[in-house]
DNA sequence: CTTGACTTGTTATTACATAACATGAGAAGA
DNA sequence: TCTTCTCATGTTATGTAATAACAAGTCAAG
């Protein structure tokens, strides 16, 4: 855990919502950090690669992990209108997905499970 | 169904393979279609509104659906040594997905469900 | 024959991501 | 101590993916 990827981590936990690589990168430049793509893009790919954060295939976009630490397979639910994103942990969901994965003789290493969709509040603001 | 779309649609299965966007519009372009980026986004996205493609997050590709016109609900595996995608139908993904957003009163509207492995073929070639 | 919806085409720009190279700090070994 | 190796950080430059904004043509409805 270095300077760079330290403050990356607590920019994403600061902001607590998804973040592009390059607004990541603005926050950096303004802590004296470079402010040149590949320093924002190698400290995300650390904290992916650690476990410490998440990548949004969906979005472009990046997140801190909110269990750290606890090995587990994230699914993420984002709202298509407040923009928040929650991770959830749901194991059901990947056994199930290993499971039919399986039965086709395929091999799952990693999977991407985002659903687009209304959060409870903005659900109830009728639609 | 106009002809860039059904151009569009057509290469896609030809190819019978995920394309990046500008892959199909080098083929659009050799068949006497524009050569700009829009041409074959359009074409991409009403194929995708349709069910007569799909977009995988992961590899920012395209490919033609396997079952279009079925309303169903796709899993792609993604093979990581030979690149081969593999689209499956699997319901019970999709409803334990929405189950376990339901519990946090999340609802889903559209999933993306991507798995990253081995097809068959390459885990029995020893890793 | 005019209006309006829609499709296709263009130019230009924005957004996202990585390749390739240079430098400096620190650990490991002579 | 003085190399040597590894790795983190920084740079420049480029590659790749996607969209904004506008122009022109088709065609059916009125
Ligand atoms: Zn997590
Ligand atoms: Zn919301
Ligand atoms: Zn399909
Ligand atoms: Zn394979």
């Amino acid at each position: 855990m270095t300077p760079v990827r330290r403050r990356t981590l607590e920019i994403l936990l600061e902001t607590h919502r998804a973040m592009g690589a390059y607004e990541v990168l603005d926050r950096l430049a303004e802590d004296g950090f470079g402010r040149q793509p590949p320093v924002a893009y190698r400290a995300l790919e650390f904290l992916v690669e650690h476990g410490l954060a998440h990548r949004l295939q969906r979005l472009n976009a990046f997140a801190a992990c909110l269990h750290p630490g606890e090995e587990h397979a994230p699914v993420f639910l984002i709202c298509r209108k407040c923009d928040k994103v929650a991770e959830t942990s749901a194991p059901a969901v990947r056994n199930t997905l290993h499971d039919a994965a399986g039965e086709m003789g395929f091999t799952v290493e990693r999977a991407t499970i985002e659903a687009l969709g209304l959060c409870p509040v903005c659900a109830e603001g009728r639609e």
